[in-house]
DNA sequence: TTCTAATCGAGACGGTACGTCCCGTCTTGCC
DNA sequence: GGCAAGACGGGACGTACCGTCTCGATTAGAA
């Protein structure tokens, strides 16, 4: 998913970004991100691990900073899970709670999540990035079931949808990212259940 | 708050760590820190910006990381609101989430809360620190008022203790500090609400 | 001779570049130059080889260039013999062609200076230090000779004297410089006879 | 005359270095040479002057080094100019003397002359070949005037052969490429008949 | 009041990383 | 197999900071 230049046949012969050493590349760095982080990563620490010149990588990205934000969009995308929608909004939300659960266990997105957020506050472009790349899908996804189950009458229609959202995330969210703490299922179990509750609350004062 | 050493008696002569220093630095530091941020924030910055010799800013904090983080860690202990306990579950409720909002919303800790966050996983001696300086006063205001309402008969004496703490925090700390939004007096209230119902609701399944 | 910089007293404390650093990149430099020559010289080398850092280089010469130029022109300069003028222009003459001997028989002169000389075409402000510290003392110290005898009535008055500088010169440094090879006591003994007679011709023809 | 390898028959198939792309080279690094000198020429800069690959260049040539030296040698021995011998030491001498300035006239020799005797310094094969191709020719032409005078008794038996050849050369040389001062006619004639006296002092002593 | 030792501003020190350029080699697909 | 294009590993360029160290000059507590 890297190497967006010269995808397209040039006049005649032309070199081509190499597959083998992109993957060098992409795995090198990921390695790097794992063990300093985002702020201490150094592109020539990749390039030495990639047993890959500098230059390989400045030809793919044209900064550390790109890089950086195309390999974590990628692996962050490509782990995104499937949400179900049965049309019951327990097992819905269940369902809802125990995909994100899944994909924030995701070691890498858990490591990298903390510091891509924390850049994103400093980099416009990361912050788009991560918004529609990572954000809008889950948030999609969470308004779809919200959606259904007002259709089913089993949420008010006055439902506040953001605060909905922002229910449904960010308890899961917030102690994997930020507290650092594992969630089991018992935990899962009853998170669904306070949540539920709340989402039948959180229709606008009158 | 800074400076540590140099507190206890010296043998003779006239040398300790000069107030008006310390202060012109700190004024630096936090005046850098919100123009370019954590990450990009240079010591050679802070002492010229200060009109001091770097030795300065090492003669008072070992690196740059400790610095910032004490700097950080006095101005968010600082700004710790006070928070009530009525007895009456909802207003107390309502009180607690006024008072994380209002300590989120300082600029300082808006900026750099998501950098400390990310970098405290990489760094237990800040995690530390912001678990007992930062996370555990709230927690325990938190179960305070928590313990009051079970005492009262507002909620279950089988509450989850644990996952009832992070429904409180989770949603106003991530929506502002991951999500970055503002949020109004009017969203407190809807909160407010729906948070009591799935305080209500957060107990250990049988 | 080197570092110009922080030579005169800032508003207070400071820091000057200190001697030994500067004596260690000197040889360093040097040696590299012997070494492998005046194109293939890198500053990285010369700073590894000193075990000092690039920035310490930086500090005491704007570049690579100007560094060489510097370093070269004092360790020539310095080198420059002292030229004897007793009167008699046999005894001068056999001086003049000697202190050249000696000057040219340098190593580090050997080495460099043909180094030099194909960079100064392409590089003015080498060609004009060239000129005015190296070639300017000598030529000066040659038309002294010469006007000298000249006044005693052993060189016409209309000698050329232009031309006759270069035939003072050119034998010698022709034969160390570019052909590179040594010159004894007979060959000096042969080439001032020959360099006398030369002279004695080098009148504008009418 | 570059292209060494691949001259014989080719066991099959079309696989010659092309001549318009060996030529096209050749007039590309001449140009490349002429604008930016001998040590700031690339050989990216020369394909892609020449519209070449640089593949196109290294099937050619083993290196930067290798190409320049044999342009450079092609060009400076294809313009060797002829040297007349008619017996009279006097206008044989001039007819040298106008042979050497004509050839040190030319643009390319100027430029690039200095560097090659700068880098065979360091370069034994360069220096073989400077020595073989150029030097060798122009000594021989001059051992051959001299030798004609001896015979005719213009000059001593008795002459130093070595001296006399560096005192021919060497005026004009010097001049040319270390002071890159040009001659004139005036200055030739001059020259002459102070070589022709420097000659005849030109003996070994007793 | 004098002594005296640690602090001060300034900035040099050895390092590491930045992103760019070129070297000489290697790879790809067309002719 | 030569060719144009250009990617490859390598290494140097000159700059910016890192955290440490070195200067005199300043300053304030102990004598």
């Amino acid at each position: 998913m890297a190497a967006k230049r010269k995808i397209d046949r040039p006049v005649s012969g032309g070199a081509v970004l190499r597959e083998r050493v992109t993957a060098a590349i992409t795995d090198a760095a990921l390695g790097e991100l794992a063990d300093v982080g985002y702020a201490r990563m150094s592109m020539e620490a990749v390039a030495r691990r990639a047993g890959v010149g500098k230059a390989a990588l400045y030809r793919r990205w044209p900064s550390k900073q790109a890089m950086i934000t195309e390999l974590v969009r990628s692996k962050i995308t490509e782990t995104l899970p499937h949400i179900p929608a049965t049309g019951d909004l327990h097992s819905d939300l269940r369902g809802l709670l125990a995909a994100y659960h899944s994909h924030l266990a995701n070691p890498l997105v858990a490591l990298i999540g903390a510091d891509l957020l924390a850049e994103s506050r400093r980099d416009s472009t990361l912050a788009d990035m991560l918004q529609t790349e990572v954000a809008a899908p889950r948030r999609q996804a969470a308004r779809c079931v919200l959606q259904g189950a007002i259709d089913h009458g089993e949420l008010p229609p006055t439902l506040d949808l953001k605060l909905a959202t922002d229910l449904l995330i960010a308890p899961l969210a917030f102690r994997t990212l930020i507290l650092d703490e594992r969630s089991d299922d018992e935990y899962l179990e009853t998170l669904t259940a306070a949540t539920l509750a709340a989402l039948k609350a959180a229709v606008r004062q009158p």
